[in-house]
DNA sequence: TTGTTAATGAAATTCATTTTCAATAAGGAG
DNA sequence: CTCCTTATTGAAAATGAATTTCATTAACAA
């Protein structure tokens, strides 16, 4: 029957191999959890949910297994007001949005509306910017700050 | 003579008192090293200069002002990669700007060069977002992250 | 001048994240 | 399939930014 499941699904033994790093259950667990979820999780939510896949997995390694992926730009770290991160695939089926902060409860709100221009308008800045400061730019973030329905009232 | 310098430089005196806090000699040594620098300094930073112009503040109450201040809405607090958090004055000479951020080194660079067209397309996604979202938006953040000239040979 | 209470410093505490280190296992070579 | 190199791991200890506690001090209104 061949090698069997050589790559998982997306292609992450192949992702980790390209880079010289290994897959592991640990990996597939975290990646798991993030791939399976719309939400903003913390190390420690995520350590949660993926001890549920793998009961053997520990913090150090979600975290770990975090800090690489990051470095890969496999996912994105958020850094709302509270001091946690969190986490979310790059390439999720979300698509691409930018977010809502509430500064009362720390909810993230994903958005995809209306960034259609704000998208085409960075992109050109992106290009003045990086000639005009030498900077190598991978990435960008825009977020609004406020306050959530919840915690209007 | 008068009743002297009731309000100090900026009217930070009487911001105070309109909230029903009071000005005193650490927060005013705070203010002084915000107001006294273009850099983007972590709370401990401040520490140090605030110690130079007041020997008796302490750090905890460095971390107290600030919280005010951000609550205030007198500085933004800057989350970078790196888990400390970094303080800009909100109403500086600066002006309004933007950050490119390095991830290699943290620095934060700002721009204030081609943000007309960004701030005229925020303000209008903005009002947009809060009647969808029903979310009372106070501010705003675009960052683009990537490396720094130094970072990238 | 006095009284109320916001503000303070020092020390203790919290808690997310990182480091240490010995044990384990991924996966290429044979 | 087996061996070997070394990336990866878990547990525990360490780190370090930020917060809390608490008794003392000082702002400022009356």
């Amino acid at each position: 029957m061949g090698r069997g499941k050589c790559f998982g699904q997306g292609g992450w033994h192949g992702k980790f191999h390209g880079r010289g790093y290994r897959m592991t259950a640990g990996r597939e667990a975290v990646i798991n959890v993030l791939s399976s979820t719309k939400e903003h999780l913390s190390a420690d939510e995520i350590f949660i949910r993926a001890r549920k896949l793998n009961p053997d997995i520990g913090l150090t390694t979600v975290y770990r297994t975090l800090e690489r992926l990051s470095i890969m730009g496999e996912i994105h770290r958020l850094d709302p007001g509270d001091k946690r991160a969190r986490f979310e695939l790059a390439e999720s089926e979300k698509g691409h949005h930018h977010h809502l902060v509430c500064t009362k409860c720390n909810r993230i709100i994903d958005y995809d509306d209306f960034i259609d221009d704000e998208v085409k308008l960075l992109s050109e800045t992106e290009k003045k910017l990086s000639k005009k400061y030498d900077f190598k730019i991978n990435n960008h973030l825009i977020q609004f700050y406020g306050e959530c329905k919840e915690c209007a009232e």
